[in-house]
DNA sequence: TCTAAATTTGTACTCATTACAATTTTATAA
DNA sequence: TTATAAAATTGTAATGAGTACAAATTTAGA
């Protein structure tokens, strides 16, 4: 993945917080929040602003790069993959984890009455690692 | 539905502010949120606080009588009804509506490592009324 | 190099939610 | 019924995520 061509083609100029956002993001796949990629970035660029995180976020939204992904009241976690998938998180560990699926199965009634344009899932439960452990 | 009766056998003492509360939630479907619930519910409850409002919430969902329900990042709305079934919102006229669903429909690859307790689908788009209003 | 536009930054502000202490209500026992 | 303790409600103050905005910096083009 190049992410200064990436964020080109997605009409989005290519500064250096902008590439090290996305870029984190896009390693980073544990979806984290503005907390989290701010305090790891600020190691790597020593002026980065908290309002820089927010402002850039907002603009990969608007311009379809990146997903808000809001299981929890509280907390606002942001992904950078586009395609077609589900989350996971573990009431215990509070890790976030990426599920695939297959949406088209999903069977509604009355759905005549909407114009679906986005379909979100979001599941909780345990993960096998905190299932496992002995407490 | 007997409010009282409700709130009892789950082990919440039935007090005003509590029936008023549930009864609230239970016959508004639109899924209101505290701000709503609060300034309905003043004209009723004159002594009303908000604080009473967030606590008997909080209490509600701990019993396993209330769920939240989080589409958007900036919105916590409630829903006095258990059963499963999703929730559409109109990014237009912003109201959310109950989905009837079949959850067991859905197909998740690698399932395996997750033990799933609660599944949560939320749909965005344009809903009839809205589709089909003259801009 | 100069100038204007775009981007980044820091500070002040807003607003939903929570913490907490005081008040009021309810339940229990003398 | 009255006294007392426990539970519930209330109001105010505090917290903290997110936003508004203006100043400073960087970038791009003439």
């Amino acid at each position: 993945m190049d992410f200064v061509t990436h964020l080109n083609s997605n009409n989005i100029k290519p500064s250096l917080q902008r590439i090290k956002i996305f870029e984190y993001l896009y390693e980073n796949r544990e979806h984290p929040t503005v907390d989290t990629i701010y305090s790891d970035l600020v190691h790597e660029i020593p002026t980065l602003s908290k309002t820089t995180v927010y402002n850039t976020l907002k603009l990969f939204i608007d311009n379809g790069i990146t997903d808000t992904v809001t299981i929890e009241d509280n907390e606002v976690r942001y992904d950078a993959i586009m395609e077609e998938h589900a989350h996971f998180k573990c009431d215990d560990c509070g890790n976030v984890f990426d599920v695939e699926l297959d949406v088209s199965a999903l069977k509604f009634k009355e759905m005549k009455s909407f114009k679906v344009e986005k379909t979100n899932i979001y599941l909780k439960g345990k993960c096998n690692k905190c299932l496992n452990k002995i407490n």
